[in-house]
DNA sequence: CTGAAAGCGCTTACAG
DNA sequence: CTGAAAGCGCTTACAG
């Protein structure tokens, strides 16, 4: 579409002001006169004049827009992140850019490219599974551009992060197991070589080893992406044990979910029989039912955060500024999969 | 954050070229040598210069950047659509730019006031559940700023709209119930001021009418907002009937799936004993057991199609166009909550 | 309280 | 194939 639009200039010349003037009474900057500032609000509206932001922008050096780079909009915990980064950054005055690696290197390289183009004045971050190095980051990193990485953050590279502490959630999601009486727990874990998932099994390890349970090896099994399938295909396996594990600690509400199902397919009472947890709140842990005892990883405070350490830094006025690492606290749901 | 970064005239000095040359050898224009190509690039790589596209976004007047006001990034519908429209967007080169108007008028209209400042090109927009006027949108309409709507669109304001054919789907979907014996089939509807709802309702009556059954209004039940809480309470009511109903079409899939809790409970058979039907094909629709029949509305080829008109229309060179509304086909997923 | 002027970093029509 | 120059629509330091 075609367009011509209205200028400042033009509303400096129809009103016979300088352009500075009416710059000025857009602000409402102190130094212009009420009747001033009333006549060039009147005469905008009248023309339908709004500012040309991109020329604002240009002028200013300032987009007041930042990126993010998450590998799926659609998985929940990533929309609820989005969501709190959208709800500060609004507040902020700040728009929110978004793009999906979809878990691919190439993409994201791609991404971050385009985000040396000095439209997004920071960027937020969830990296891709394929990601290994961190070298398209340093390259933004250098160009001043500020970054925050949230969940899945880099390692070996100093950044801001915001993370939750997984190794003491699952610490003590083992330990509610131990605490109702669970004698044989069970670990359904993440990719190992991936930060957040080898913590959550540390944290489960380190509880069991802190009551004097041993490391039963026969008892934990790791999942390629903690899918819905393939927790039913390990749950099947644990189902069968002889004897049965009486607990089991899920490192997300997907495979705990197909546990439960898996369980109650072989009319193992839950939470009497077996007790299980799993990780993240995900909407179905309320509905499956029993409910299930879940870690509420709080992704939509994880994603203020994220933006309130972004756009401090944006509008830290020193060159130098302290990398930090956030941890957010999680909290330990406890529904009917474990009350006993 | 300070930032002093390098500009092409910066490139064009250290060369001993001009400028003009600099900004079309990295257009890789066909009428600058070879060489010269080379030589550019190579020094804009040793330089780390990058070009501002603040700057060429203002002198050119096209920004490549959209925006989308969804009520919440957090609904899975939502993220879906979203999702189709970052991927046509990034394809072709546009940024998308995403606000929450939290289903509130006022923040949404302050969100049409930010899309006025020229950042976006055009806007996507699904309406909030308090819009009832459309003034604001108008407004941005008559900026030139193209529109498309989806899902919750305007009704009596000429505009490009993404729907899906709510009335055909619940249609189908009633009539499946019909087709596999069903004689007493009940409704739990959404808001009947939501258009969407109310052409599910009215599906659901043509498809009884259809078949010579009667419209039962004790059969009958609409909720507020299509929450689980409101589907279990409306589904206890129904599984006490007598007789009870054989066959539910929900117009949601959370609704559903209480549906299907609620008659488990009290040890009715499903799908013997009672059929039961959602709608939207929510992740959590093939965990439930028995898996939820449901009508898969195809979200993400919403976002592509929404994406796809709105880019369309942006880079169309005609002043008048003609605003479209798209119907995206939608499928009926039979699976076990109606198997018979 | 208001104005004149410079300039942000590009792009492009024009010229050669 | 390359260059000189104008200008996109603002903002702001300087001046009065």
């Amino acid at each position: 579409m075609k367009k011509k639009r209205i200028t400042l200039v033009d509303l400096a010349k129809e009103l016979e002001l300088a352009a500075s003037t009416i710059s000025r009474a857009l602000d409402n900057h102190p130094g212009i006169s009420i009747e001033t500032k009333e006549k060039v609000l009147k005469k905008a509206e009248e023309l339908g004049f709004t500012r040309n932001s991109i020329a604002s922008s240009f002028k200013k050096n300032k987009t007041l827009t930042i990126g993010v780079i998450v590998p799926r909009i659609d998985i929940h915990f990533h929309s609820l992140v989005i969501s709190g980064i959208e709800e500060f950054a609004y507040k902020a005055g700040y728009n929110v850019t978004i793009f999906q690696s979809r878990d691919s290197l190439e993409r994201e390289k791609e991404i971050t490219k385009i985000l040396q183009n000095k439209m997004s004045e920071g960027v937020i971050i969830c990296l891709g599974t394929e990601t290994n190095s961190y070298e398209h980051f340093e390259k933004l990193n250098r160009m001043k551009v500020p970054l925050v990485f949230y969940d899945r953050v880099p390692t070996g590279m100093e950044a801001n992060k915001i993370v939750i502490n997984d190794f003491e959630s699952a610490f003590k999601a083992t330990e509610h197991l131990i605490e109702i009486g669970c004698k044989r727990i069970s670990h359904i874990g993440g990719n190992q070589s991936t930060g957040i998932f080898k913590a959550r099994f540390e944290g489960y390890k380190a509880a069991l080893t802190k009551h004097d349970f041993p490391i039963d090896e026969s008892l934990i099994y790791f999942t390629k992406d903690l899918s819905y399938e393939e927790g039913a295909l390990f749950a099947e396996k644990l189902v069968d044990l002889v004897p049965r594990p009486d607990g089991v600690f899920c490192s997300n509400d997907y495979t705990a979910v197909s546990a439960i199902q898996v369980f109650q397919k072989k009319l193992v009472k839950i939470p009497e029989e077996v007790a299980i947890v799993g990780f993240s709140n995900y909407p179905i842990s309320k509905i499956i039912e029993p409910h299930l005892t879940t870690v509420n990883d709080r992704a939509f405070e994880m994603g203020l955060a994220a933006a309130k350490l972004l756009i401090g830094q944006i509008e830290e006025e020193e060159e130098i500024i302290q990398t930090e690492i956030i941890t957010i606290k999680t909290e330990l749901l406890i529904r009917e999969s474990s009350s006993r």
